[in-house]
DNA sequence: GCAAATACATAATATTCTTATGTATGTTTG
DNA sequence: CAAACATACATAAGAATATTATGTATTTGC
């Protein structure tokens, strides 16, 4: 099962910082496997959708990076900026905020932390 | 505080489904207040984003209407039909399973249930 | 050596929201 | 009693953000 697409709207950008904040590090393909595996593959992030998110999180100045080389391949290194884990920060706990609303609202029940 | 308006997408319409299931029927007004007051006003509808969401339900058949008036106010009440009871069960389920993803995901604690 | 995986990127399109606007009725209050 | 506010519907222009398709190039596995 795949999550219908329209549940990753609005969260992706916040799940991307996330990673970024525990892992100091990575690059676009890296995050799309990444969240691929730690969802058990219910989450795929399209490149369509993930390199322009990367790059307007660099526009907004939330990250900064790197290209570097494996052999002749480049990969670009995405770190969160000092403004970005702050931004990172207030976008988990927003959106924690709001499951707890929708939670009540929907009458759902989640698994226990 | 009001969720930044990104959080809602892709949610709005399991919300009004899930409030049909429960109050059998509603007029769109009174959909947008009833969000509000469960929500805490966390949670605002606009008019411009609730009204194609309903059409769109009845367009696929999820939902069926009947205009009535109250005085010379005209109120439109929806009711989900019986294609619209199943894919509500859909969609919430749905929405748990994926709640439950995030907060692995996101490292999120949410509320006991 | 060819297919699949890795790694980046952008463009056209679709979806879905915000913001603005329009119409009209009913209620409250100074 | 007029004006402001609330109720109640609706649509249109624009913005934001995803999908789908496409493109380029390198590396790995069989």
């Amino acid at each position: 099962m795949i999550y219908s697409s329209e549940l990753i709207k609005g969260t992706l950008k916040t799940i991307v910082m996330k990673l970024l904040e525990d892992n100091k590090r990575m690059y676009g393909y890296e995050i799309t496997q990444r969240v691929k595996e730690l969802t058990f593959d219910k989450i795929q992030i399209t490149e369509g959708a993930l390199y322009p998110t990367l790059h307007a999180l660099e526009a907004d100045g939330l990250v900064t990076t790197e290209l570097e080389y494996n052999g002749k391949r480049a990969r670009k290194y995405y770190s969160l900026s000092k403004e970005g884990k702050a931004k990172t920060k207030e976008k988990v706990s927003e959106l924690a905020d709001f499951m707890n609303t929708m939670k009540f609202l929907l009458d759902i029940q989640t698994l226990p932390a």
